[in-house]
DNA sequence: TCGCCTTATGTTAGCGCTAACATGGAACAA
DNA sequence: TTGTTCCATGTTAGCGCTAACATAAGGCGA
């Protein structure tokens, strides 16, 4: 009676049980502790119970802290997205979190904001919480964080992209010839003058190479690049700033979706299908929102999830295929 | 030059370097290695130099779970969200990062999927990595979750809401006055037949029944509620549910926006004012969005990214005001 | 009856680091 | 000279757990 006194979830010090102090209650050494925690089934019953007592009575939670010291592993993996906000890549998160947590691993999340200084810094952090895998959007930006990464001797994934010398795993799409795509759509389409809205960090850049390369092949002049900031807002504006231009590719929904409005205001946008539009507009990654506007966004379609899901499952194997291609589909609906 | 030949980020067993491993290059006991990873200042110039040159050599990466597990500090904080694709939590995540990485803590991410079970699951995993603070959007669905919370003795905020018997903090606002307001707002403007659409989880249901009392104090009659599931698919189709309503708050900007994707094939909406749609339409969230939709959606504006930083404030300080109410403005464009 | 396996539990050592408390010397005032 | 203080560094012990190796007791075939 009188330890009942105790307040769950406090030792006698205070502070938050130990295994030990749950030995000791149940009359049991703390590996016996352990075990019903980890492999209850090498415990008998009865042992079990009064173990399993001892802990609600105590409320005892576990520490992972020691017991990954203890056994070198952390059941973590470290995940590192550019940006989580308003973004294709929360779908990533999602889809690989979906997954790596009935395994039993945690997700231990970083953003780099699409800063290469940020990156290096986040990479070291993340590491130095030995995590037992990387998952990251890209590749890393600077030769130190490769070697970091390198160095780790864990399993890397890179995704959204097709590096050509990855450090070890890759999950993604070819954005190169996601741009050559559209490009060849547009022209088919007989568009004559095309330009290219979005950032300028790799994979929108292999996006544009693509598709300028395409154009130009073609036999098309060279297309109009408009590098936004990650402010949509610059998106809406952009038409201005293109005039003449009868196609554009967006690097994503949402700068597509902000041009359509500036198209609107500007009288430019038709809410029949793409051939009535004055200027075409495609997108990339598929956003619901896309299917709901009018007229509806025509958009390179990405899996996202997917991407997440089998990234989760490449850092769980060592052998077998490294390198997979999810690759990507030329949705067209009403706007281009 | 024999030791050079080691590869860098490997011991002498192909292991990770350790503390001791470089202060033995270092020719200093292993606390002033960790006084240079620490507190640089108490180290003396020449015999930091020669440290961070053992470590530069040797690869070293610091090993917080060790440093974790003897300091009893993580520096880490564990962060849960029902879901963080598509969605408005998304902002509050990238806030509470944003604040939180210059700090030196790292963000363990848990999703619980709108899922008690998986609630209760992620809560005790994350609180056995022992973070320093919870961070959570709304509060746990169970009394088990809630007594885990307690029992942790350490800061933790609820989110996106205000409950009346917090565990700890607060950072969010009033779901119910929201509802109310945007019922105020649809009697104001004339409209007679309500209906809201949305999730049925505890910070929708406060939004249903500010939004159901108010028009029942206005003397209308009750709302009509529609509960969707979490794909924005079923609020398409909505408007077909809800003859002769004249008015429907949506408990977020992409149910909004689905629905009126549903009101427009319909032809049941305008590219004109407010007081020009048959159905009006308000969401919740402001997505970026719905300024690039015609028409323009009006919504309860939330800003996501202040309660993340908020939260994350909150988890530094133990006095002090608990209870963060960041409010909401109902932002008026053409929808309704 | 003996040896050998199986099952249930325990003992020991140590993971890599840091808190807390020495230690030894230089600087300096009385 | 003799404390006293400060600075730079070291020693010791231990955080809470688990891997690896005992140990003990029963079962069982030959």
């Amino acid at each position: 009676m009188s330890s009942d006194l105790t307040e769950p979830g406090t030792g006698p010090s205070g502070a938050a049980p130990t295994l030990s102090e749950v030995a000791k209650r149940a009359g049991v050494s703390s590996i016996t502790v352990s075990r019903v925690v980890r492999m209850p089934d090498l415990v008998a019953p009865e042992t079990r119970a009064r173990v399993e007592r001892a802990m609600r009575d105590l409320g005892y939670v576990p520490n992972l802290v020691a017991g990954a010291l203890a056994s070198a592993r952390t059941n973590s993996v470290g995940v590192l997205v550019p940006t989580i906000a308003n973004s294709i890549f929360a779908d990533t998160v999602q889809g690989l979190s979906d997954k790596l947590e009935p395994l039993g691993f945690s997700v231990i999340l970083a953003q780099s904001r699409y800063d290469a200084v940020r990156e290096d810094r986040v990479l070291a952090a993340l590491l130095s919480r030995r995590p037992e895998a990387i998952i990251m959007v890209g590749s890393p930006a600077t030769e130190e964080g490769s070697r970091l990464l390198r160095n780790a001797r864990i399993p890397i994934v890179e995704t959204w992209d097709l590096p050509a010398n990855p450090i070890d795993a890759v999950a993604g799409f070819d954005n190169y010839k996601a741009g050559v795509a559209v490009a060849k759509h547009l022209v088919a389409q007989g568009r004559k003058q095309l330009a290219f809205i979005g950032g300028d960090d790799p994979r929108g850049t292999r996006r544009w190479f693509g598709f300028r390369d395409e154009a130009l092949a073609s036999g098309l002049s060279e297309p109009r690049r408009l590098i936004l900031d990650r402010k949509d807002s610059g998106s809406v504006a952009a038409h201005a700033r293109l005039p003449d231009v009868d196609a554009v590719f967006a690097a994503n929904d949402a700068h597509a979706i902000g041009f359509m409005s500036g198209l609107r205001k500007a009288g430019l946008l038709r809410d029949g299908p793409a051939s009535a539009q004055p200027v075409a507009v495609i997108g990339l990654g598929d956003l619901e929102m896309g299917q709901l506007i009018s007229p509806t966004l025509s958009t390179i379609s990405v899996h996202g999830d997917a991407i997440g899901r089998t990234a989760a499952t490449l850092t769980q194997e060592r052998g077998g295929e490294r390198r997979i291609d999810l690759g990507f589909e030329l949705v067209l609906r009403d706007s281009g």
